[in-house]
DNA sequence: GATGAATGAGGCTTCATTCAT
DNA sequence: AATGAATGAAGCCTCATTCAT
């Protein structure tokens, strides 16, 4: 989320302020033009999918010529590229707010839920570019390794790890395998909220829920005693 | 899947030559086309995404003229759409052997589980399109209800429902969202070993702890006791 | 010139008669299209050059779609290519002819000047992109070999070795050097006359002219004996 | 070669700083710009070709920003024509030169070939751009009539025809053709050994042998007594 | 004068779809 | 029904040129 710079596409650095004058916050005569045009594109991608989605839309919504994405972005493709990358950034930092809240891997894991959710239902445009367009084509799933993605999974697992460590989880399933389960589940939740129409869906209500299922389960007199009604 | 290809008609029969010339070899008796066409998109889709995947490719694949795709589909969009339909058929067939076996709600749950990776262990290109290009553009979630799909959620949720009657399973948690979030996972799980290449994910034992997650929940000593080892 | 299908660019093969029945010369219902092509061709890039030529301009003076001209040329560069070595092979022919006339290497050579200018002269268009888009931007000079112009440099250098051999020329002089010598005076030659606009040069006395140079040379009372008024 | 056309007036007097800043170290005094544009482009032309040749590889190259160059020159064309006639300039000097050297007409034709190709040989980037850019598309050598070259030609022509005039020189031949063929002839020695990589054309013994051709003609027993081995 | 970020017109090329055969 | 050559709309990207600083 902060300095991600990557990817410039020009010889010409980052178009900075041109004269670096000391006490010179404003007038910057394209201060963040990098940022409109990622901004725009999620709105773009948003919308209508990376391959519907065309250049010179993301322009006008950033309010910029279509050259100019190219000042910035090698490609179409690298713009996505870096969409990701930034907007995974924001997603892993509330991923880490959220691992470092509880106490226990129990309170741990069910503040990851929570949190996620409310991103989600805060950033619906982010969300449906990290989560739909995420699986996208052979293009970005496969010739694309997403390391920010792995990052995020990294993270549950570790978490559920350090849990199984200190005795408060099970210790027969493997971290990895529950880091993809979990994040699945808060996908498909996610999905269903974006395209249902954020409305029918009570995503707060869906994380407590959810928390429900994967910390005592589905099956009656478990671990669940005295929360069911 | 199995009759594969043949890039140019096998003649038989009548002869269907456009005009009576004497020595027509390659007259296409139109068995099964629709079908062939199918079985080609499903792997050229699986391979290169909708998007990517060019109409010439498929018919190409399917030893059909590009022309003659039209016969059969209104349009490439339709094509994917019917294809959609025809696969879900087969993994709702799946689904309902599945809920069929056992006797117990646990026991039909770990059923769909381990039945659904399997088929999808069996027919990669098939779980590649149904799960990557599922998600797609805005354009195919969006615009398009996708019946066949909310049969799906709707099977696994009436059985959750079924269970809670039957005092199995613990009444607190929507049915639909369990569906959701059981799909998601199951979806994620397939979704990583379709990318990671088949091998470095052992499908088998993913379903089994699949199980254990949903059924039992990640705590330690929960609804859980006696299976740790 | 015949037969000279190089460079076909889709999986599709030479867009040929639909059916080969014998007796059937024409209704082919795409005779000749790549031949209409590149006579468009020659005349857009004679009239504008190749880098000023638009691809649309060359189909619509073709008489096709723009994405026609993509069924039987690779790129814009295939087509300029492609142009070349059809035409070349006209040249060459031309030249195969001059070098068969006479029977000293004197005569043939006179033959070689007067029937290259006499080609030029019938067509303009095909000497434009020969001799000036053949110069052309390290693309086409660098990049290509331009194994045709190699032949009809070898062919003069050919001919003025045999009349070495003969005794009729004289013979410290490199023949591939004087090839190039010649075919640069030709050329520029008829630079000049396509440029001046045709009519204030006339080429056949130039040929006349060209011949007495090279073979007799400047001096006067030289090889030129008898020859002066 | 000196005060050549400038297309934008050169300023002189008051200090041309924009901003009077202290420590400013790049301030570019403007020295001698437009000659940096000059020689730069020369490379670039000589190595791209004019339409693969971007304007900001010029400017890289001359060490000025993009801008820069619209102060000099009114546009990229403008910029090639400025160069032709710059470097024009030094051909035809050399061609004075030359012409200036000996006494007979003929001595002073074998050094126009000699000089000729010396700077050539010294010369490759402005060989290039001479020869192969100024046989350039039509825009240039049709719509600039290019005086420079003209001149060239006329000064050669020129020496013929006081050849000619002096008994020298045979006088059936028209000077101004004899010129084109001279110089035909000398650029495409040029252009064949700037194209195959300058070692494998030995350009002193090509302009021997030029002279030779010219003076005395390809045929034996001519001219050329007592000058074979 | 100098800069270089921004502009935006324009071209090559792709590819879903059509239709004469 | 089947073919596949032809179509032509549309999009990504380039790059000469401008202009605010």
């Amino acid at each position: 989320m902060n300095g991600h710079s990557s990817r410039r596409a020009t010889r010409r650095g980052t178009p900075t302020t041109t004269r670096p004058s000391p006490a010179r916050a404003a007038a910057t005569p394209t201060p963040d033009k990098r940022r409109r045009i990622l901004d725009a594109a999620v709105e773009i991608f948003a919308a209508r999918g990376f391959w519907s989605a065309k250049v010179s839309e993301i322009a006008e919504a950033a309010g910029v010529a279509d050259g100019t994405i190219y000042l910035y972005f090698k490609s179409k493709d690298d713009l996505l590229i870096s969409l990701f990358e930034d907007r995974m950034e924001a997603v892993l930092d509330n991923l880490r707010a959220a691992l470092a809240t509880g106490k226990s891997a129990v309170e741990r894991l069910r503040a990851v839920v929570r949190l996620h959710l409310e991103l989600i239902e805060k950033y619906p445009a982010m969300a449906e570019v990290v989560t739909v367009e995420l699986r996208q084509s052979a293009k970005f799933i496969k010739e694309y390794s997403n390391p920010k993605f792995a990052e995020f999974l990294r993270l549950i697992a570790r978490a559920v790890a350090d849990g199984q460590m200190a005795g408060e989880l099970r210790s027969d399933l493997d971290p990895p395998l529950v880091a993809r389960a979990l994040f699945g589940a808060l996908d498909e939740i996610a999905l269903s909220w974006l395209v249902r129409g954020q409305g029918k869906v009570d995503l707060g209500r869906a994380a407590e829920q959810l928390g429900h299922i994967f910390i005592d389960g589905l099956r009656k007199n478990g671990n669940n005693q005295g929360r069911e009604p």
